[in-house]
DNA sequence: TCTCTATTGAAAATCATTTTCAATTATAGA
DNA sequence: TCTATAATTGAAAATGATTTTCAATAGAGA
């Protein structure tokens, strides 16, 4: 989805259209890295300097309501967002530079009616992680112990 | 593993045993729920009324340092902790009672293996986690929605 | 028992997030 | 285009969770 695309969303739903809010809308839409309320703050603030941190957080709000973004769960926190992908999708995500990939996990299925029977649980949604290196990073240096996303 | 047990490792890591320390024990090993570190001090503060929030942080750090505990991420937040299993294992959480369920999911070996070829990556680590109803929730009233652990 | 140092709880500090509020501004309608 | 109005803004204050500080206390080995 573009910048357009979500401003559309933005707008369609009653939400009026502003500076402050195309600069987050711009600075998310383009990340392929999950993004805390404050690293968006401080990456929008070199072209909007007059915008403010509260403004942030209401714009995501406002994005992750509309389900065009996703707060990412992290061993080494729960506060950042990346943009939604349409209907259920998975996240791989790099350890060592932060990209989140998304993947189909239809093979979960079989696991996920076998867990109902065995537990009489009837399950009603399902959250699939992997973290690990992408290409770039192992190839790079593969020996090196990641430390940007761990506790 | 009982209470002794955790007592022990607190132990033999050079940790003192203290009345606070047991308190927190106690609740979090006995709890097969999740728990907040406020939800462990209001619950040990009838036993135990000297006992201080910051105590109960600093014992959840220690416990989860040594493997006793593991942190549990929901969609209505991260703050919880309940008491971890050997080795991996996947959490299957009741939405209406909080109640949590370990299973083991070997049959991941195939999706991870999968997703690894397909983009690159180099996989180190999976949450698997599923969110439904509990046969005694689901049975008691099937159609009601769940609020207790919903965002 | 005695000594030493880890541990304690209270208070203060910190950090993230939310609320309040008066000023500003996007937008629908004239 | 102009105007009226309600949504939105940023700053400051408030809140809530967690961490740090510190002097007093109390495990645990000698």
């Amino acid at each position: 989805m573009t910048v357009e695309n979500w401003l559309k969303v933005l707008s369609d739903n009653g939400y009026r259209l502003t500076d402050s809010r195309r600069a987050v809308v711009e600075i998310v839409n383009d990340s392929s890295r999950a993004m805390t309320p404050l690293e968006v703050f401080d990456s929008a603030r070199s072209s909007h300097p007059e915008l403010g941190l509260v403004t942030v957080y209401r714009t995501l709000e406002k994005l992750e309501e509309l389900h065009l973004i996703q707060r990412v769960h992290q061993p080494a926190g729960c506060q950042a967002f990346i943009s939604a992908r349409q209907g259920h999708q998975h996240m791989l995500l790099c350890q060592r530079c932060g990209q989140v990939t998304y993947f189909e996990g239809d093979d979960l299925d079989n696991l996920i009616t076998n867990i109902a029977d065995k537990t009489g649980y009837s399950i009603k949604e399902h959250w699939l992680q992997l973290f690990g290196l992408c290409a770039k990073c192992h190839s790079s240096n593969p020996n090196q112990v990641p430390g940007l996303f761990h506790s």
